[in-house]
DNA sequence: CTCATATCAGGCTTACTGACATCT
DNA sequence: CAGATGTCAGTAGGCCTGATATGA
């Protein structure tokens, strides 16, 4: 009766895909815990990042922009400015949009998320060598872009 | 004025996190997708799998074993029996248990699987060479181990 | 008319928590 | 009684589709 082997690891737990799931699912948790800590998620912090970079612009461009969903723009720009750090402006020439600009605590608040996203890369990198980190980076880039070309549209707004 | 660019990459698009969560997803996609293709999910196949090493067991062992939460293990079970690629009979000397045990069709639709399985690891793996398939595999193991070790429970029954 | 914008409602997944009845 | 087992209901997060109203 081979009911009980409870140890030898299952035969699918060396498969790049379930390795690279597993450990994305750390990653996702180590950062949305350091942002957590600071009341943020991790669309909150892609939000004010874009908002930095692009300085205001309507909820639209920044969900292309940001890789939110415009269906979940809606929400997230609703807890930002919930906390004024965004505000929501209509847009005088065009009354169909709202502009979107960062707040001064915005940008204090997106300082602190920067913080807290380094701590949790090298959270994350612990066990690897500098060298390593670097080796092992390159080649998830190459691998991301591979897919993302392949399927994301190549050019376009994206999505 | 960094107004509109709407090209540059977002500044988050080099973060190990990022490139580990994004890469995931198009791992997962792939071989969800794989899956699909015979209308089987992910868990479907862990808990064949299971089910081929381990020989017949309780839903509780099987889901200790597998990952598998034991809540979801219900719907699981019922959706392969459903299809007769696993029986569900009681365990006569425990009346709680259902024991589960891998049908004729289950072992061939197990086949079918682990090579759509195979398939998708090297689509996933497309652009990298051998020996960097074999460096990213061993530097993801590292990672995975660390973190798991860290987190979840070390020994017990996993979870 | 066609297109873009913003909003709302809801679905799909994967994982989880909690309640519960049953049995050891 | 504590504890294991199976079942069901419901939550949460991230991503997505669809319908709608408004305006360019």
């Amino acid at each position: 009766m081979p009911t009980s082997a409870e140890k030898t690891p299952a035969r699918w737990e060396s498969l790049p895909s379930w390795l690279l799931t597993q450990t994305a699912n750390h990653a996702h948790r180590l950062v949305a815990e350091a942002f957590s800590s600071v009341g943020a998620r991790g669309y909150h912090y892609r939000l004010l990042a874009t908002l930095e970079e692009c300085g205001p612009a309507s909820q639209a461009a920044l969900g292309r922009r940001s890789g939110i969903h415009l269906s979940d723009m809606v929400a997230a720009v609703n807890e930002l400015a919930d906390r004024e750090l965004v505000e929501r402006a209509p847009d005088p020439s065009d009354r169909r949009r709202n502009i979107i600009s960062l707040t001064a605590a915005g940008k204090r608040q997106l300082r602190q998320l920067e913080k807290k996203l380094a701590a949790g890369q090298d959270e994350l990198l612990a066990p690897l060598s500098p060298e390593e980190r670097q080796r092992f980076t390159e080649l998830l880039s190459r691998l991301l872009d591979h897919h993302t070309r392949r399927t994301g549209t190549p050019d376009e707004p994206w999505r």
